[in-house]
DNA sequence: CTTGTTATATCCTAAATGGTAATAACTATT
DNA sequence: AATAGTTATTACCATTTAGGATATAACAAG
């Protein structure tokens, strides 16, 4: 290999697809972009600096650019195309962020929206995502409706084999809430019985013992995360 | 976001996993590193430069450090952890590249080497990897056991719903071939008939109407991919 | 023409899947 | 206190899928 510092370098960030389920529908966090700037709206990021690792530096996004912590995230794929940010050559290492809806409406303040996310099925390719809120849509910036669409398609994924749809639920929680979890996310509905059968087969979970409240009708059984055994 | 050149950039490297099925085994292509420099046998790879896509680097790679063209690669996960790589800070974009035996087996000279992989199952976490080359076991350098380790487990996740194992045999092939491929891979045994069923049931491969050549027993018909429809 | 070996087809069992219908449990109302 | 209304949960069935054992077919070599 050569000396490090022989090229010039390319310039890297960290992007982050914070995203939850609200109303039975998928959204994303956004960020407005200010005027003057590349329009439209994009998703948080921030770069990575050179004595920071990639997770402190979304760590640091999310405290920083979004105001929340403790979220579950994980990475997806890294963005490099030549010309995908007018100002220069960014590469983009895409994270995605789950979390809570109540914690994410909060954040949603100032230039930070919080937009419903709309991914087609169109032969399990995906292709570029629509972002909409109150019926109208949003321009996303740079090349991140592509990136979005790849999101989607891999939360869709990885749903039936990883615990990802526990990170977007409260500690304890319905059976019903995680199908309307898994709907959303699938963007089709789901028939009861084989979702719960399969789901309490997968043995990721256990019965509080304890039953929702609030509700008018038959309360449903509380369930939580089992500790790993 | 701030102005680019603000601060201090890491260094944007592509590590290449160029791996291949031979005699039954899983390969993989390593390089061995010069002396007084890192020790053990690494992934080739290449820093990108600022005009380069990733894509780009990669084909350059491939073509001057390797001396071959044409093979399947896609991108896998990023590598980002402070201190990975001794001489300075390095961002590694790991790709995995398939082609088939032959190809590799003459590039295997100088300093390059065509060894095997080995990972454990061990409840479906992976763990790292280990190499060896005629029954000697070999260091790798940096985190690249890591990463092989990581490698594998992705390419055995792959291999049901993607098409990755036919980048690793030629244009035609045995359904034992494509059978050997799996099992190399996943470092277990398959049953024959459910296999060749769920292949052909898949829809993605048609006889080609020729048989198998120089066996000698029954020769097997010879499939290809279809083409796209 | 026989034998050896592998390719391919047939059949069977068990498990997973997708769904319908019945029952249970609770709230709210009368 | 009884009843209606709604949802949670269970029971059950039909279909498909996976895994595997066995039989048959096809070719080469002697």
């Amino acid at each position: 290999m050569t000396d490090l510092s022989t090229y010039a370098k390319p310039s890297v960030a960290v992007d982050l697809a914070i995203m939850t389920v609200l109303d039975g529908r998928l959204k994303v966090l956004l960020v407005r972009r200010p005027e003057g700037d590349v329009a439209g709206y994009a998703m948080p990021g921030g770069f990575v600096r050179i004595e920071d690792s990639l997770e402190t530096t979304v760590e640091r996004v999310l405290a920083e650019k979004v105001g929340i912590d403790d979220v579950h995230f994980e990475q997806l794929a890294t963005y490099g195309t030549l010309g995908r940010d007018p100002r220069g050559r960014v590469i983009s290492i895409v994270y995605l962020a789950l979390c809570s809806a109540d914690t994410l409406q909060t954040a949603a303040t100032g230039g930070r929206v919080l937009v419903n996310l709309l991914v087609d099925w169109s032969d399990q390719i995906g292709g570029p995502a629509r972002v909409n809120r109150e019926g109208s849509d949003l321009s996303l910036s740079f090349d991140h409706a592509d990136i979005l669409g790849d999101v989607v398609q891999r939360l869709r994924g990885k749903l039936d084999y990883s615990s990802i749809a526990f990170a977007l639920l409260p500690d304890t929680f319905t059976l019903r809430a995680v199908q309307e979890v898994h709907e959303a996310i699938l963007a089709r509905p789901l028939t009861k019985p084989p979702f719960r059968r399969k789901l309490l087969d997968r043995g990721l979970i256990q019965p509080t013992g304890a039953l929702e409240a609030g509700g008018a009708f038959r309360p449903a059984a509380l369930y939580e995360l089992k500790s790993k055994d």
